[in-house]
DNA sequence: CTGCGAGTATACCGACCGGTATGTTTATGT
DNA sequence: ACATAAACATACCGGTCGGTATACTCGCAG
């Protein structure tokens, strides 16, 4: 019987996974070695593979924390600025998004794993789509709080446009792409505001 | 005086160029090395290196090749199942990218490219914003055909929905995508006739 | 006949890859 | 005092990386 024991998070493996997370994200996942990751944490291979079993494991465990993180991220942002129910909600985590992306200038780091482990039977994989399900699911859920009719269909319209904007944004090196996005979800949301307050004047 | 000599597409290096480019899409640039391209491509390490002078090379020569097949893939779409002016033709492109992914199925080839490129001064990279923004452009081009206002504007929405179209249905793994993404833009596309409409109405 | 470009075949280079092995030091808790 | 675990240090493994060198064959145009 082979147990998968997941990473023992003792603190030389936080500062593992920190710097190999900055690594992978901003030279790639294929582009860093383990040597260097020791380097730069200030340890030693060993120790690495002592915690993570193996560079697969290590690149996992990076997806993971970068998911979580976004999703904290994303949350306290809308919850900081927009406690209140309301439209703006919406729109926050597009702004949440910029700001993220000002700090994460190379890209959605989950496309860029896509791109270097699709068609790879890699456990990091199922993370990816996981974190882009958990987003376009939070833009739903914040459209259903607003009782807006067909609130799933128009969060994966939103959710759409979010993608779309950090691609546009680095690949496409179009900087007004996130301001179109905020200004295009403005609208779907203004739209679904309508359908709703329509709906209402019929039922009610 | 160090001249860049492009390469000499002799028959032997559009085969190479054809092996490469499926290849690097399929397992991306640096999991796919120089001397496997030359066993598939059935010729020698030493004949890809007088063609394309490196690996680098060869990579921006993929990128070229791609995007260009990618312009001629689309506009080829849309001539023929959309060649008399209308709205059609807007979601025809939208049609085009269904019929390609249905083929490449691991995601957008620049977005991936620039995944492992972003942060190198690789001369690839404008070559993938080239094609963000032919692909933009295409958009806005066929919405200035039909007289919409603000077509630059409208048109850089519907690239966004474009670009996660390709994200959803890949990284994350929601086949809804495309039926969503072809749904939003005919909206869209609607809203900018009205708009054109409505103005008309008031100038004519 | 000759020269040349294209392609083949193969051996080689230093560097780096992911991963393993052996052994030592250090701190903590019982 | 002793056991345990965490981390350190270092050397090593087979394999692959991008790239180069040498020498050969073939077809074709002057």
């Amino acid at each position: 019987m082979t147990t998968i024991t997941p990473p023992r998070m003792t603190p030389t493996a936080h500062r593992i996974l920190d710097t190999a997370a900055g690594l992978f994200y901003e030279h790639g996942l294929r582009a860093v070695g383990v040597e260097r990751i020791a380097e730069e944490a200030d340890t030693t291979k060993k120790t690495i593979y002592d915690r993570f079993g193996s560079k697969d494991g290590l690149i996992t465990a990076y997806l993971r924390q970068r998911c979580d993180r976004w999703h904290e991220y994303a949350t306290a942002y809308v919850e900081e600025h927009h406690p209140e129910p309301g439209t703006g909600r919406v729109l926050a985590v597009l702004d949440a998004l910029a700001s993220w992306m000002a700090v994460n200038s190379r890209g959605c780091g989950f496309v860029n794993a896509y791109a270097e482990l699709a068609g790879t039977g890699h456990d990091g994989l199922p993370i990816i789509a996981e974190e882009k399900i958990w987003t376009r699911d939070y833009y739903i859920g914040l459209l259903t709080e607003l009782d807006i009719p067909d609130a799933e269909r128009r969060g994966r319209e939103v959710a759409l446009v979010h993608e779309g904007a950090i691609v546009q944004l680095t690949a496409g090196a179009q900087p007004e792409a996130m301001a179109d996005a905020r200004a295009l979800v403005g609208r779907l949301v203004a739209e679904g505001v309508s359908a709703r307050d329509a709906a209402e004047g019929t039922v009610g």
